[in-house]
DNA sequence: ATATCGATTATCT
DNA sequence: GATAATCGATATG
């Protein structure tokens, strides 16, 4: 079993948001978002990644959240594995985060390569049932504080404030602008 | 440290 | 035919 805590996601609207993918309205690749909430909308993107959201509003309103970053928790061999990286490299009996332990899961496209996440593969399933094979569960973490910032890599809307991270996570897929150095 | 750039294809106009 | 919610590599200060 492969999981990882969800420290990064960005939110897409239902409605009057120029970026979410269902503002053109409902199509084949994204009908799963105007379907009933607590869905895998798996898709693809820049012919190479894949990314997972999961579908929010009530059954006929599109609205997501993209999960951006994981912290490895459970698997992480199998997930160097599935990234190419080197596995003994991830294994991090250290206490200290290599960079390399980072590289798994801190970003959209590697946390699904990670997993093993495909549209072909994930697209559709429920994320609520522990009985499914890709699911979200409480873990009983307590994130000392959430941080909102603006979306990334988008073009439309990107002023909106919509993505949340836990401050100060070393797995999001980007540093925040922080006072460094003195 | 930050910036720019090429890869590669499903999807929509 | 254009676009895209990315990544990894390369270049530059």
């Amino acid at each position: 079993m492969l999981t990882g805590r969800i420290v990064e996601v960005e939110a897409y609207l239902g409605s009057g948001d120029a970026a979410a993918h269902s503002a053109a309205g409902c199509t084949a690749r994204n009908s799963v978002l105007f379907g009933p909430p607590g869905h895998a909308y798996v898709y693809f993107i820049y012919g190479n990644h894949y990314c997972l959201n999961v579908s929010c509003l009530p059954d006929g309103e599109a609205g997501c959240i993209l999960i951006r970053a994981l912290e490895p928790r459970l698997g992480i061999k199998e997930m160097a594995r599935k990234r190419g990286l080197a596995e003994d490299i991830a294994a991090n009996t250290t206490g200290k985060i290599s960079t390399h332990l980072r590289a798994l899961t801190n970003g959209p496209g590697k946390l699904a390569q990670a997993f093993g996440i495909t549209r072909e593969r994930d697209n559709g399933k429920d994320m609520t049932s522990r009985e499914s094979d890709l699911f979200i569960a409480e873990d009983g973490f307590a994130p000392p504080k959430i941080q909102v910032t603006p979306r990334i890599g988008i073009t439309k809307s990107a002023e909106q404030p919509l993505r949340y991270i836990i401050a100060g996570n070393e797995f999001v897929s980007r540093k925040v602008l922080t006072q460094r150095r003195g």
